[in-house]
DNA sequence: TTAGGGTTAG
């Protein structure tokens, strides 16, 4: 190297940017420098894999190496397997071995990064077949290369056996394969190696542990993750956000906050930890203002933490904060990504507005099975059974394959037109047609079609030959089922083994407590009121909340506190006059009371109201004048006053055909609000 | 010049 080559050479290493490794590359060619290859190599990599890299900038100066190295090949290789583009770096290879050159050990991590990027197996396997042919299967390096690919993919057997094959276990092995089983949702089977690891004298690292943190944070192990915080304390930033993760996700959100506080640096991603980790405690308020706080102070927030936020928006109802934040990215952001779409969707539809929802869902150019789900779900949540189950067929038309999570709206938009021979069909379909086994969810949907539609026998058939055990939802759908079709005996089994399973849900006791007083079994239902008392339950009273310009009002059973109460009861009054002009009949066997009729009637109309003004059926806009909302509909089991529309104010409102609804607390009828 | 770690939608 001449004395002008090692200046020059200096230079490049002290070179901080793009512009300036420009400025100096001009200063190689017009000195001739270039040729020299230890200067062409380092301009290479530079512009190839620095932090300012530009990668058409360097594929330029690649193109003009005559021959290039191993060396430079794998510049090249590296720089696309870290690019939008990965499959390049696997043309790259290609085009490497043609021009005769060989790979080496640097070579193979670079590729199988590339691979694990790319959908499976594509050109991995064969990746790994030259890795074996060209005997760098035994470098570490490739090993880990190769267990990070398998188990990105899924694959988590494949990299188990290369792991296994591992001779002397580094950390980064250990840690590659726990992670890869963290990934997969094998949290116990990460737990467990890691216990291994410790056994075998590998002495854990913050890399590691971050990894187990993730399991911890999984499996709710408060205890282990409180051991690993004891052990390393609040090391850097990624350690210290999944430890914040995982006291957010075992429930210590009070803890989790307290770290991120003290947290000297946030980044993007402890930002969104911390919100996401709200919105799982349903702490919606605190995470609304993290978010704003963190807008205030100049932060860009990412699509992670947008999608928590609307995400919150949808599972808590406040619209107005969801269109708040949809403003923002229609103001701050071009178009939205895929995951953003479709949190929009769920939230519009979760909150009662599925013609935004499928605006929304229309605009969208990508599309992926998520966004079909919501939609699908969307309209099912809705009663536009048909509609869901057309868009079904679109999404299989567009070659988006269905998931199992597909298969539950499709399967809820059956119960509620009661399709049970499509239901059967769709059921069938999911392993027959797409390889799904069907898991508990679908057959919880199965038993509360059939139990629906009054084939109550079917359905227990059906629970009796599940492959797996029947959880309280499943057995929850058969005893509401019982309910509606007045079948005590039936209800009666599926309440006790409820209780066995959840004594504490005083849902069960309702449901049971109605069926017997739809049979006019007054004594049973004292005795179900007993029991309650004996084991200390108490019944929450019925609430349903309504925003209207910015203030809340709560409607609670029996309470006659609300702005307006007297002009609303005076409008419902008149409006159950209407009704009954209408030739309606409250239908009052569900109710509990041994009561006049008259005062059942009276107390169902007036259950109904606060669920009237909720849905928007009544308007409470001050000033505005009482109107009822036109679509007004009643549920012939709980008798409540809906809309063709839902709202999720912690309810929903679930439509089986033109003038039949029911009302549903997750799984629970609310009728149980008429005690 | 090479391998391992944190979040987020249905």
């Amino acid at each position: 190297m001449s004395h002008n080559s090692r200046n020059l050479y200096k230079l490049l290493q002290t070179c901080e940017s793009l512009n300036t490794l420009k400025q100096l590359h001009a200063v190689a060619v017009t000195t001739s420098l270039s040729s020299d290859p230890f200067i062409l190599a380092k301009i290479l990599a530079l512009s190839a894999t620095s932090a300012f890299s530009d990668l058409s900038y360097a594929q330029q100066i690649f193109l003009r190496i005559e021959n290039p190295k191993t060396h430079e090949w794998n510049c090249m290789i590296r720089a696309f397997s870290a690019s939008s583009t990965p499959q390049t770096a696997l043309s790259t290879y290609t085009q490497m071995l043609i021009s005769g050159e060989s790979p080496d050990n640097f070579t193979f991590p670079f590729l199988l990064r590339s691979c694990s990027r790319l959908q499976p197996p594509r050109s991995g396997e064969l990746v790994h077949v030259h890795v074996i042919k060209c005997g760098f299967d035994g470098d570490a390096y490739v090993q880990s290369s190769l267990i990070h690919m398998y188990a990105k993919w899924g694959r988590i057997l494949c990299a188990h056996k290369v792991f296994d094959d591992i001779t002397a276990k580094n950390i980064v092995a250990w840690t590659t394969m726990i992670n890869g089983y963290v990934r997969a949702g094998g949290f116990e089977e990460a737990i467990r190696l890691f216990k291994v690891m410790g056994s075998e004298n590998v002495k854990p690292d913050e890399v590691v542990l971050t990894s187990v943190l993730g399991a911890c944070a999984n499996l709710g192990d408060l205890e282990l993750g409180r051991w690993i915080h004891g052990l390393l304390g609040e090391k850097d930033v990624v350690f210290s956000t999944a430890l914040v993760d995982m006291y957010a996700k075992c429930g210590s959100i009070d803890v989790a906050r307290e770290l991120f506080d003290r947290m000297p640096q946030k980044d993007v991603i402890l930002w969104t930890v911390m919100i996401s980790g709200y919105v799982r405690c349903n702490c919606f308020r605190e995470a609304f203002n993290l978010f704003r706080e963190m807008c205030s102070e100049n932060l860009m927030p990412d699509e992670g933490i947008i999608v928590n936020v609307i995400s919150g928006c949808a599972r808590s109802g406040d619209i107005d904060i969801g269109k708040w934040t949809h403003h923002y990215i229609e103001v701050n952001g071009a178009d939205y990504s895929v995951m953003i779409g479709t949190a929009l969707i769920d939230m519009y539809a979760k909150c009662g507005e599925i013609d935004v929802a499928s605006r929304i869902f229309l605009r969208m150019q990508e599309k992926n099975v998520c966004s079909w789900n919501a939609m699908i779900g969307g309209l099912a949540m809705h009663g536009e059974a048909y509609s869901a189950l057309d868009l079904f067929d679109q999404m299989q038309r567009s070659g988006t394959q269905p998931d199992e999570i597909t298969f539950i709206g499709i399967l809820t938009a059956c119960s509620q037109v009661g399709l049970v021979g499509k239901g059967w069909h769709y059921f069938n379909c999911m392993s027959q047609a797409h390889g799904i086994n069907p898991k508990l969810e679908h057959y919880a949907c199965m038993v509360d079609l059939l139990g629906r539609s009054g084939l109550l026998s079917e359905a227990e058939e059906l629970i009796n030959n599940m492959p797996m055990e029947p959880d309280a939802v499943v057995w929850g759908a058969l005893l509401n089922a019982s309910r509606i079709h007045g079948n005590v005996e039936l209800a009666e089994k599926a309440a006790e083994l409820l209780l066995e399973m959840e004594p504490h849900n005083h849902g069960v006791y309702v449901l049971l407590s109605n069926t017997y007083g739809s049979a006019k079994r007054w004594d049973d239902v004292d005795n179900v009121r007993k029991l309650m008392k004996s084991r200390g339950i108490t019944k929450t009273r019925g609430c349903s909340s309504i925003k209207v310009n910015g203030i809340v009002h709560d409607f609670v059973v029996g309470d006659r506190s609300p702005v307006r109460a007297k002009e609303i009861y005076e409008k419902l009054d008149s409006l159950v006059k209407d009704l009954g002009l209408m030739g309606y009949v409250a239908k009052t066997s569900n109710v509990l009371f041994d009561i006049e009729e008259e005062e059942k009637e009276y107390q169902l109309s007036h259950h109904s109201e606060k669920l009237a003004i909720s849905f928007g059926l009544i308007s409470t806009s001050p000033g505005a004048p009482l109107n009822i909302v036109k679509n007004l509909r009643i549920c012939e089991d709980c008798h409540c006053f809906a809309k063709l529309a839902s709202k999720n104010c912690g309810r929903r409102i679930i439509i089986r055909d033109l003038y039949r609804f029911h009302h549903f607390e997750r799984g629970s009828c609310t009728c149980g609000d008429y005690w």
